[in-house]
DNA sequence: GATAACTCCTACTACAATAATCGGAGTTAG
DNA sequence: CTAACTCCGATTATTGTAGTAGGAGTTATC
């Protein structure tokens, strides 16, 4: 149940970039990881998969580094999730019977697919967006109580862009 | 993400308890295990967690075995899976700030912990009765879907006791 | 055109967790 | 008294996780 450390680096690591990405400039892993403190090396693998996944872009030589393949506010929590760990899926049975011998009368599947929906559901309600600002927190946990509370249904799951502006700048830490 | 084979194998023993507890004798994990194939050694191990959760219950002795401490419908998924995995979370720091030096100025924090509330609202939504029931899977499929389409607010996350039988007897394999 | 600061790629390693297995002691119905 | 259980504590093999290491390739700057 709890996210691996390779998972909430990964997160950490986007929200770094996103709020470090104002300028234009891409975003630097050796920045990113004194900023979060996080371990550079082990960044350099992370990366690997946030890329193939197409969230991020990579700039290689001098000045290099990393930038959002699209607006922060496009980018939802389950993408970046899915980017570290591989599918979501909460038993591979869900989406693939042959996965299991007793796929024809076990019940528990079909409730797994249940489940399995409704955190694919939450996941993608947030974005990346929502993890990187800064201040007007209050304000902020509002409009996300209210994501939390409102059960809005199981239909599209894409996140409404919003056009808040990522702020950059004074040291995380 | 994926659940351990800890967590799906006491669903599994749970469920399969609860099918064969309708006479009233307990169920020795043998049964259990020869019904789910589950390795009977390894069961013996995740029923340690299952007792002090208090979801079942142990007797000891020739035709013994266990049985539910309490009845299916009032045994929620949620409650197996934290005996099994411990407490589902899904970071520590949601719960215990002291968990993470970050935790101040941490954004990620209370975006986790609204996705980890509701994480814990889905998987007490279902009860083992919605996992061990056969047959009329059509009829409790239109239910469950509901249950997994309408977001039911916030609030009180306790299953509704209702009074399905549980069927017992005809091999499940 | 050297050099500094990056990305990028491929191994490697230490440690912890997972998924079991095993032997045997204690309990109880027949 | 014995067969069928639970109960308890070790032990083990395999995998996954977190992190390090070394170096080749790329690019702006002086």
């Amino acid at each position: 149940m709890k996210l691996s450390t390779r998972a909430r680096y990964s997160l950490r690591l986007m929200v770094e970039i996103a709020r470090r990405s104002d300028g234009g400039a891409p975003v630097s892993l050796a920045q990113a990881a004194r900023g979060g403190d996080l371990p550079r090396r082990y960044l350099e693998q992370l990366v690997i998969g946030l890329k193939s996944a197409d969230l991020l872009r990579g700039v290689s030589g001098k000045d290099g580094g990393y930038y959002l393949a699209r607006p922060a506010a496009e980018i939802r929590v389950g993408d970046i999730l899915e980017a570290a760990m591989g599918p979501l899926r909460i038993v591979d049975c869900v989406e693939d019977p042959r996965e299991c011998l007793r796929a024809d009368f076990c019940q528990c599947r079909q409730v797994y697919a249940l489940i399995n929906r409704r955190i694919r559901e939450v996941l993608n309600e947030f974005t990346l967006e929502d993890l990187a600002r800064k201040g007007g927190l209050q304000r902020g946990m509002e409009r996300l109580e209210g994501k939390a509370a409102v059960g809005k249904g199981s239909g599209g799951t894409a996140p409404r862009g919003r056009s808040g502006r990522t702020v950059q700048g004074e040291e995380t830490r």
